[in-house]
DNA sequence: CAAAAGCATTGACCTGGGGCAACGTTTTCA
DNA sequence: TGAAAACGTTGCCCCAGGTCAATGCTTTTG
């Protein structure tokens, strides 16, 4: 159940398989259906997820109604909703498995208590928020400037499993379209 | 020299005299002129900066030539080319100041050597991440589905300074917009 | 397993905001 | 301190990509 976090842990630090075990102890897992929202608009996020099987997304509706995808979190990765998670306030945005999944979920308390008595999971921890901040960067700044046709060829290039795995709505409100745009530029390769 | 990075570090640990003294001993007062690079695209970036007077730009050029602005720090803010100082990597970006400017930097190697072996700066770093993570996320989502003047509205009303503080050109290059669209705009209040 | 709801695709139409250029003002620097 | 360069503002034009709606396909659910 928990061979993937294993790896994911081994891969990023030296820590003792005593240790690694610990770490793992305070992980649950938790089955979900497709669409199934584990986060509320307004609700403050109580758990960091690992997704062993599945997918998670993190998205908004704004005040017409309208969807945006924020981010989306496979096998193998971390995912919250990493602002209310830190700064323990409502959230601004929802949570949701877009399939079946299977995830490892972990307390916000326990979260920051392996954090601060076990330094590799603080140095894992550092690795995530930077890593999510350079991703993020990466993201928004290659972004600005593309148009339609060249943000396509961004994620193709950079996610190639992305445009399969997630219908055309949800990937058309991560990468700034409508759905109509991306359909029909989709057609033109 | 050291009065307003010591008020930051006051405001955010606990932390004493004597660890704040040592602290701001590895950071060294650099005067710059308005309009100076401190770091070219390709660079990698050996500094962080804290800005005591004036103000810092994160930017970049793209294929076309046209600039974008990333982010600003003011008096009182930490700044640098994150990725590239982290990930000890060329930088997709510039820094400068865009004003005459009082920067206290200190080396990457003293910074890292600090956030591991003092707990507390170590923690400060954490938050910098943590604010720097929700403060993109923030701007950048928020922005989204904005047209050009809600963007507008959003900085009057998040960073008032801002638009008076900073040129024409580099707002616009900030808020996505060009020059032309940010001038029409403002004058409509 | 059939009705209903949701999604993808595509055509017709429309508009926000970008590009370009002209002109006045401010900044730069020799 | 004066010529040159850079910037801000504004008018005119145009197009990438949005909205809306029709059609057919797929998924959900009672």
């Amino acid at each position: 159940m928990h061979t993937l976090l294993k790896t994911f842990l081994k891969n990023r630090t030296q820590l003792t398989e005593d240790s690694i075990e610990f770490i793992c102890s305070h992980f649950t897992l938790r089955k979900t259906r497709r669409n199934q929202i584990l986060l509320h608009y307004g609700e403050t996020c109580q758990h960091y997820y690992f997704v062993n099987k599945g997918c998670l997304r993190l998205y908004t509706i704004n005040k017409d109604g309208l969807e945006t995808s924020r981010f989306f979190a496979f096998e193998g990765g971390f995912g919250t909703a990493l602002p209310s998670f830190i700064e323990h306030s409502p959230a601004f945005e929802y949570l949701q498995t877009i399939e079946a999944s299977e995830l490892l979920q972990i307390s916000r308390a326990d979260f920051y208590t392996l954090v601060d008595t076990i330094p590799q999971f603080g140095l894992i921890y550092r690795q995530i928020l930077e890593l999510g901040f350079i991703t993020a960067q990466k993201r928004i700044y290659g972004f600005q400037g593309f148009d339609a046709l060249e943000k396509i060829r961004w994620v193709i290039q950079h996610q190639p499993d992305f445009l399969r795995r997630v219908s055309n709505k949800m990937a058309a409100s991560y990468l700034g379209l409508s759905p109509s745009t991306l359909s029909r530029l989709k057609a033109k390769l």
